[in-house]
DNA sequence: TAAAAAAGCGTAACAGCTAAACTTTCTAAG
DNA sequence: CTTAGAAAGTTTAGCTGTTACGCTTTTTTA
């Protein structure tokens, strides 16, 4: 990697971490982005060239390969495992792992929950890859790419991690959202 | 009905049609509210006493009771029928009954359809009503008003309008959310 | 080594939105 | 009927996120 190359990324993340140092410290809506920009002694527009998506996208910097994995469970599954089982196996693991990698998770977790901007920010992202979900599980089922209950059960599960954060028990809590998208609701069956 | 009331109604009224008219006429993102406040020959600062919640507040004057009609939907139904089919039909009745009822609901509908931000906002009106439904729902299935299940199928039922419309046939769409929601995903069992 | 590419800068501006202090209009109680 | 106060509205001024523009500096590459 080139000098300029290391520096972009230097510059980046000096951004990134003086964010979610004052966002953790003061609140996200205390702190300004020409705030920021000053305290990794840097330009708003040089800030904004970085993150064009904006103030909230400074918070999620590790944009990891999360569509891939997505398409993955449900391609690679077990025999034997329905598709709703593989995707919450995967979103179940995808946590616990992160849990155990990154030593900010938690304050990162605590912020997003606490910031309302922050979690439809996480929940668009999320959401980016409905398509990619629905067709990875139409093509699974057989059926058109863009039938509308595949593209239900995809926009469901990815709207989950954000259903569930904030229960007292988020891991109970997803088993039961994963048990409606499973099973259905109990009771009378609908016509 | 005093003389002020009746006057504040007609400025908000005047607000609502200067804003409708000219984001259909040019489009939701061309047109700036200096200029919606002007057309309804208002200072700024008034319009956003009329409506606090922004700009996106303008589309949406007509503020109906939908939740209780939620709830209703739930305690109300016939017997023998399941609760995401009482809601399944609870939705598509409002729909067609405003289709009929209001002349421009066409006209608005495509507005909000071809407007990120207004989906995005009509979603969260829907979204307010969360909590009630979810404990319309609990109190009828004897569970605790917190249940995460309940709370999800409230949640997605409530997110349903936004996610058919846009397809090519939304009213089978919403049959096949429904169908989720009613019996699961079909196909091996989660355990 | 010259020139293209890219990172960064400062200024200026726009859009949405809010606070503050002040004027007009309506309501209602004495 | 009058008058005090509530409520609607106005002006001004400003904050925040965000972008355009034109310029300088650094790094790459031909």
């Amino acid at each position: 990697m080139g000098r300029r190359e290391r520096k972009k990324a230097a510059t980046r993340q000096s951004l990134a971490d003086a964010a979610l140092r004052l966002f953790t410290e003061r609140g996200y809506d205390e702190v300004g982005v020409r705030e920021i920009a000053d305290a990794a002694d840097v330009s708003v527009t040089t800030l904004f060239k970085h993150f064009p998506d904006g103030k909230e996208a400074l918070v999620f910097d590790q944009d990891v390969d999360r569509e891939a994995a997505l398409v993955a469970a449900v391609r690679e599954r077990p025999a034997g495992q329905s598709v709703p089982e593989a995707l919450h196996r995967m979103l179940q693991g995808e946590h616990s792992r992160r849990v155990r990698t990154d030593p900010r998770f938690d304050d990162f977790l605590r912020l997003i929950d606490t910031t309302p901007a922050l979690r439809e920010y996480a929940r668009r992202m999320w959401l980016r890859h409905e398509h990619a979900l629905a067709a990875a599980i139409a093509d699974d089922a057989g059926l058109p790419a863009d039938d509308p209950g595949c593209r239900a059960l995809a926009h469901f599960t990815l709207e989950a991690p954000a259903l569930v954060r904030g229960s007292h028990d988020p891991d109970t809590a997803l088993d039961r959202v994963f048990d409606l998208l499973g099973n259905g609701w109990p009771g009378t069956r609908a016509g």
